[in-house]
RNA sequence: GGAGGAGUACCCAAGUCUGGCUGAAGGGAUCGGUCUUGAAAACCGACAGGGGCUUCACGGCCCGCGGGGGUUCAAAUCCCUCCUCCUCCGCCA
């Protein structure tokens, strides 16, 4: 969420900024006229509440003197008419000034490049050489089918389509590198684990940014006001909601594995095979909460984590400085990792890094005091995969597939697979 | 799921029946001071925070006793609703 006063001093110059996101901004229009409204009925209000205060205790002394004080309640009761219906109106109108403020997406960085789509974002740099192959390279559900490692069709039949089975190597694989990404953000990186819900309600998905615009892409509990998660992203962040937190803490550094779902909605037809995009897939998430002053070096740091899991695992990947175009509606700035897969012949996606400044913090009430006798400010959040776990196992399978079909595996992981060198 | 009980400021806790000098007693912790070579103890002092409106500013005002609504001239106190925690029962990995 933007700051109120932030948009109402530099409306002109924020649209501006917006615009380049390419989104319907008409919403926008409104909010002058709301926020005049808005801040009118509070001062009519208040005016009579003060009234109010001053009379009601002149009728508390009058009562208490046995005297009488009705002249006074006759008089009350038709103001106290008054502030109702300025409180009513009042009530109205921030609700329909909230609505617009929680569909506001946050403003892009300075050091983001403009463009409209995937097409114009920005490679910052590539790691790793990208394998020439002495035959042809299979994707990796065929790979999978072949050494019986994933089961989609019975998955298929027990849920869905967008769902599998994990079997045998395979599961060991995920169970795999999700330890080996904890141990890593742990260890080495100095993240503390958590391990949170996969069920969220309202207030945490919209203190994130999820809701109220997105709530198609998510999955919702019939009797409850809960919501499946579509990253562990949603409840570590809202670990902290509504909390003042000490300056000494920050940075706070959560690592959290977790399963992931999503109803890729609007996705039909896209990805049909195999794990890239799936309905449930896991990830380790790692999540950042930072002084506003350190969150561009901070964003840094995080990338070059999830970085580091990507060059231990020795799978070639790029990293994408995203346009305004295709910014996450909450980031500010994002970079997306993109990993070598041999069978599309291009990188895809495998982890975000985000900075959502204060964005999330706003929303979510996450603020944090510089010392005893400061005025609590917000803090910065920042997360980013590190990575997800499907998607590693896709690339894995496909970059370390032998002529024969096997799979050789990465060799940081073999310790987590019972010393196994290849999966066949 | 059923039956009870409870949520008050950093922590504990009084007040709620019987609405009005409660813009919330009293402890503890914390901070400052006296005393002391230093510390402890004792004593003295400070200690509601946060948000909003308004103002160039000083300041003024409004809201705040789990959240939200209502009754009333007036609500921590009465009513409704939701949330959370505790105890017992049931069910259960």
């Amino acid at each position: 969420m933007l700051d109120i006063r932030r948009l109402r001093e530099n409306f002109q110059e924020i649209q501006e900024k917006l615009a380049h996101r390419g989104e319907d901004l008409s919403g926008l229009d409104e909010f002058a006229e709301l926020d005049r409204k808005r801040r009118n009925l509070i001062q009519q209000s208040e005016r009579l509440k003060k009234e109010r205060n001053e009379v009601s205790k002149k009728i508390a002394e009058l009562k208490r003197e046995k005297k009488n004080a009705d002249a006074y309640i006759v008089e009350m009761r038709n103001v106290g008419d008054q502030i109702k219906a300025f409180d009513d109106e009042l009530r109205e109108v921030e609700g329909q000034l909230q609505q617009l403020l929680l569909q506001i997406p946050n403003v892009p960085h300075e050091s983001v490049p403009i463009g409209e789509d995937e097409e114009e974002n920005v490679e910052v740099r590539k790691w790793g050489e990208i394998r020439e192959f002495s035959f042809e390279p299979k994707p990796h559900w065929e790979l999978a089918a072949e050494t019986n490692i994933l089961d989609f069709e019975r998955a298929a039949k027990v849920t869905g389509s967008r769902f599998v089975f994990y079997k045998g190597l395979g599961a060991r694989l995920e169970r795999a590198l999700f330890n080996f990404m904890l141990d890593l953000h742990i260890d080495e990186h100095g993240y503390e684990e958590v391990l949170p819900p996969y069920l969220v309600n309202r207030m945490s998905m919209i203190g994130t940014g999820q809701l109220p615009k997105f709530e198609e892409d998510v999955f919702k509990i019939r009797e409850e006001d809960y919501f499946l998660i579509p990253t562990a992203e949603v409840p570590v962040t809202n670990m902290h909601r509504d909390e003042i937190l000490e300056a000494d803490d920050l940075p706070i550094a959560y690592a959290a594995y977790s399963a992931c779902f999503r109803s890729e909605a609007g996705a039909a037809g896209r990805d049909t095979r195999g794990l890239i995009r799936q309905h449930q897939f896991n990830k380790v998430e790692l999540v950042r909460f930072v002084k506003p002053e350190d969150s561009y070096d901070e964003l840094e740091k995080l990338t070059a984590h999830a970085e580091k899991a990507l060059q231990l695992l020795k799978l070639p990947y790029r990293v994408m400085n995203m346009c305004t175009g295709d910014l996450g509606f909450s980031a500010a700035k994002k970079y997306d990792l993109e990993v070598w897969l041999p069978s599309y012949q291009t990188y895809r996606e495998i982890s975000s890094c985000s900075n959502f400044e204060d964005f999330q913090a706003r929303r979510a009430g996450i603020r944090f005091r510089r010392d005893q006798n400061s005025r609590p400010e917000y803090v910065h959040t920042l997360n980013g995969s590190g990575l997800a776990i499907g998607r590693t196992v896709a690339a894995i399978l496909e970059n370390y597939q032998q002529e024969d079909g096997t799979i050789v595996i990465p060799e940081v992981l073999r310790p987590y697979m019972g010393g196994k060198e290849k999966i066949e």
